[in-house]
DNA sequence: CACCCCATTGATATCGTTGTCAAAGAACAT
DNA sequence: ATGTTCTTTGACAACGATATCAATGGGGTG
């Protein structure tokens, strides 16, 4: 049989609405009666009834993350720290994977909360960065916390990253490294990362005494295939750069392949960097230059501090800007 | 406010137990009140409470994956495959990742089931080729699924793939190529793929009236940094193989960064071909000749079959084996 | 000492379902 | 017509927690 919160009260000779408040930590409970039922919940093993809760407190005790379309491994690191965040905390994470470009986004999404009575929802890149998208949430009163959004209100919960320092320092790499021809691949254009990391290029570029050429600046949406045809375009011209700088990692192995295609020797001939770290970055000869974010802590941090909200911990609830690492590897090479 | 059983009992003038009967497809509810029923529950947007129900019949409508360290797009595969195929069906999925050598697994997946009352697990490799842990199951009465078991009793619930068949056609594929001298990279040994894989390559082998070199089959574990290894050990020896056949992607990738760091050109001095279809296997230049397997349809099907088993639908109840597909592309040239 | 206040505790209702069991009526056999 | 069985239905308890609200008692205040 199952050890319930009765037994636990009939082992500790007390209610069993004693028992409830110490499971739940609540105020106003005599220490060593605290003790006592901390003793009999460790002696019988008991573990309090999701169901019970959830039903009794309107709670489901279910977070959701919403992506759409993201890199496997990118989702993999956030499912990871979402996952390791609600250990031990009672809260559990459901998937939903959406279409960002679906007009029903907003009230589909509004539904699925209600029908699985979700507490809170992680919003990750690019639905992070659709300003009407969180707001009808908020309409709703629908909790959540977002993960790199554009902009957001100094109250509401979220985690960021530096892409636009990042950006920048690794431009100043490149540029350390002896070029003067630098491509740049942009990201997809929802995605507000994407435009931190060109400012970020685009001011080191400036600061540093150099010029854009536009050619080399080509527009991609993070696939591989994006890569490697704005490669195609790029080393289709007359004049090629001697370094390129893609918005990820999967995009700059398109540039590689194109590039190896085309009998362009990387690095000797062509300097490439990516972003992310993707497991692709290494897995590839030569491996990736790149900027690795701590996605998967990022992940962990909007789930803590969404959960902390909920559980009235208003001094664990803090947003956050993580900052990312630059790895260098054989793929930039000095000139 | 939420609709509950009894606003749709009374808008339907029947007693809430008949309701219930018919959200939950009993028998014995005649045709005309079952109508009548379903009326109500559509006009009044019924959803029944996953919380209430749980609490009393006893189920968590909770899934458990339980995963080792595998790659994150296999992972990610597997995962889309359950939570599509839990979709509609009322039942959801977390996520548990293992340490298939740890002493404690045994006790603490029970622990685990038990704590959180979860309803059935579904077990990837290498934890699904453990005769003792699933045994171990068995004795606890706790349900689950298996996906690519070595040996699974007919009564068992699993899904498998042909991995000895596609790893022979593979070979054969290698060897009309026009192929003599043939490399092999098992895979990580506790994972029954790796032997199926190894068998199907050797059998192609021998039927083709050709020898194994023993020099040229290596030890691997799956990871890229394996394959890496096995390549730098192979291109050391004095005679090198014009094809090398690894039992994954990454291994294949590792193979071919060992080449090209040797300046051994792919697929001009050696021929490559890996298993699994992962991103990298296309990723890289030139793409890896591979195996596609169905991996998310057969995750699916496993989250089916395990869950029409607990609702009772026998006839749905059925374990199957998946083909794989044979995908031919650059890493792989005629001699 | 009388009073009030606040911290602590418990009895009981309640959340929204499904399980139990019995009743009512239809169908069938004798 | 009567008894028996089967189908269909409902009243009410139960699942295991939290919420409400009242009771208790110790401590401080005038």
């Amino acid at each position: 049989m199952t050890v319930t919160i009765k037994d636990v009260s009939k082992d500790a000779a007390v209610s069993i609405k004693t028992v409830s408040r110490v499971i739940n930590n609540e105020a106003n409970v005599a220490k060593t009666t605290k003790e006592k039922v901390l003793a009999s919940v460790k002696k019988l093993g008991f573990k309090p009834n999701k169901s019970a809760q959830s039903l009794r407190s309107k709670k489901s005790y279910m977070l959701a993350l919403l992506y759409d379309n993201p890199n496997k491994s990118y989702l993999a690191d956030v499912q990871s720290g979402i996952f390791n965040a609600c250990k031990s905390t009672g809260y559990n994470l459901v998937i939903q994977e959406c279409d960002y470009k679906s007009n029903e986004l907003k009230t589909d999404i509004v539904k699925f909360v209600e029908d699985f009575r979700i507490d809170g929802l992680i919003v990750t890149p690019p639905l992070s960065d659709m300003e009407d998208f969180l707001q009808n949430l908020d309409n709703h009163e629908i909790e959540y916390s977002v993960i790199a959004p554009s902009t957001r209100k100094p109250e509401s919960l979220h985690v960021s990253s530096n892409d636009y320092e990042a950006a920048y320092s690794l431009t100043s790499e490149i540029i350390k490294h002896g070029h003067k021809d630098i491509g740049f691949i942009k990201g997809h254009p929802k995605h507000s990362a994407s435009h931190l990391r060109f400012n970020g290029f685009v001011d080191a570029i400036k600061n540093n005494g150099m010029r854009i050429n536009e050619h080399w600046i080509k527009q991609g949406n993070f696939s591989f295939k994006s890569g490697f045809d704005a490669g195609v375009e790029i080393f289709h011209s007359e004049k090629i750069p001697t370094a390129i700088f893609a918005s990820n990692d999967s995009m700059a192995a398109g540039i590689m392949k194109s590039a190896q295609m085309k009998g362009l020797k990387v690095p000797h001939e062509l300097s490439l960097a990516g972003f992310d770290d993707s497991p692709i970055a290494h897995q590839i000869w030569p491996a990736l230059t790149t900027v690795k974010q701590p996605v998967e802590k990022m992940a962990a941090h909007a789930a803590k501090i969404l959960i902390a909200k909920f559980d009235g911990l208003a001094e664990q609830t803090k947003s956050k800007e993580f900052k990312s690492e630059l790895i260098v590897r054989e793929s930039l090479k000095t000139l």
